[in-house]
DNA sequence: ATTTAGATTGAACGACTGTTAAAAATAGGG
DNA sequence: CCCTATTTTTAACAGTCGTTCAATCTAAAT
């Protein structure tokens, strides 16, 4: 709520160890956050889960509040950066489809958060508590709406006939998907248990898009 | 976790007072975990909005997990014998469509949660939570599975190419979208603003019977 | 090497947490 | 109406919560 109206200036550049020190914080932040929400994780065990003192995490966090948001903003400039990328070149090399729109939304995430090590996934969950909790609406407006606006219009140019509300809503339902693959796996793999088949585990990626895109385009 | 082994025998039936009273704090109970998760409500916030005292609360519902269990499963027998009931009577009426079987999913969902008044409103809010929370797969399993294993069992049959893996993932993404409309109409509105054209909220359900029935035939 | 801004610790604050026990009020069954 | 099972209140328990403050330690800048 109270971003700083004036960043105080520095005097000294932060020693090695603390960047480290608040990365690790950061780090448990993200881990417990995922798992137990906002409120199911205390300040205290985000300070032990990074081997600090509980007030270190303020001083580094500023406000319980402060830390989240701050937490979830760290990795969206990378991943909004990979995303307006692949776009662009997607452009880049020819003329753009849906399918290929879409991918260059949801494969850097998939990537990212499926084989990109443990702290993206646990990313990956932290999104989905902003994506389906109003109270974090100005968060997901600053850290993800510009780059969602972007893909919009690139889906509204492809698609002229459908509705700008009908396009958001259908793009609410990918998101909505996309991040089923980071909190429901377990439901996935639950109600497939028992029956054969491969696992499909692999091709997830392309499963959504095909998904995703035979929906825009219905 | 620990569910009564034995339920002890009443002596009394119960005062109609006392079961109002029940109903009231349950009622709470399923607003607040709607609004703040399970962590976020705390037992007292349920007993301020019900307007009784706070042990009243556990003697009622016991421990905050068996109350949080019991909240959900209240109206997950209605729910389950409404989708049953639908689906029975459209296989009654006539051969099934992949449209059908999932409308006698979707549709009795959000008629309930859009325009069943607050307290439904707020189930299917947590309804979204049970299903992106592991934490929660044991009430996911006892109340929605053995219903949606049902609904599997008939798309399986319409898709007989399908892999049952590749159809409860489609079916995660279906559940996924659907509850995006209990949490994400913000979203959704906030996508879409600015932009002209009439609100779409009336047939938000076809709308989303369209993307996933594309989406199911991809 | 010295200075001192900044990082880290340890302890404490008041408020709130879930839960329990006993007392008091209510109302079903006879 | 009477008895008492059940409901409801009141009070308290032992912890945990987010946050702050002064003291101590570390290391950047000179």
């Amino acid at each position: 709520m109270t971003g700083k109206v004036q960043e105080e200036q520095r005097q000294r550049a932060p020693s090695k160890r603390s960047l480290a020190t608040r990365e690790r914080i950061f780090d448990a932040a993200e881990q417990l956050f995922a798992e137990r929400g906002f409120e199911g994780a205390s300040i205290r065990d985000i300070a032990r889960a990074a081997e600090v003192q509980g007030a270190l995490v303020n001083h580094h966090g500023g406000s319980k509040e402060a830390l989240f948001a701050t937490v979830v903003a760290r990795r969206a400039e990378e991943l909004s950066r990979i995303r307006q990328e692949a776009l662009a070149q997607a452009k880049a090399d020819g003329p753009l489809t849906l399918r290929l729109v879409l991918s260059c939304f949801i494969a850097p995430f998939i990537d990212k958060t499926l084989n990109g090590g443990e702290t993206w996934s646990a990313y990956g969950r932290l999104i989905a508590h902003v994506s389906s909790d109003q109270r974090w609406q100005h968060i997901a407006q600053t850290c993800f709406d510009p780059t969602v606006k972007l893909f919009l219009e690139e889906v509204a140019t492809l698609l002229p006939e459908t509705s700008p509300q009908k396009i958001s809503a259908h793009f609410v339902f990918m998101v909505s998907a996309m991040l089923s693959l980071c909190t429901s796996r377990w439901r996935m793999n639950g109600l497939a248990q028992g029956a054969a088949g491969r696992d499909l585990t692999q091709d997830l990626t392309a499963e959504l898009l095909d998904f995703c895109e035979a929906g825009f385009k219905s």
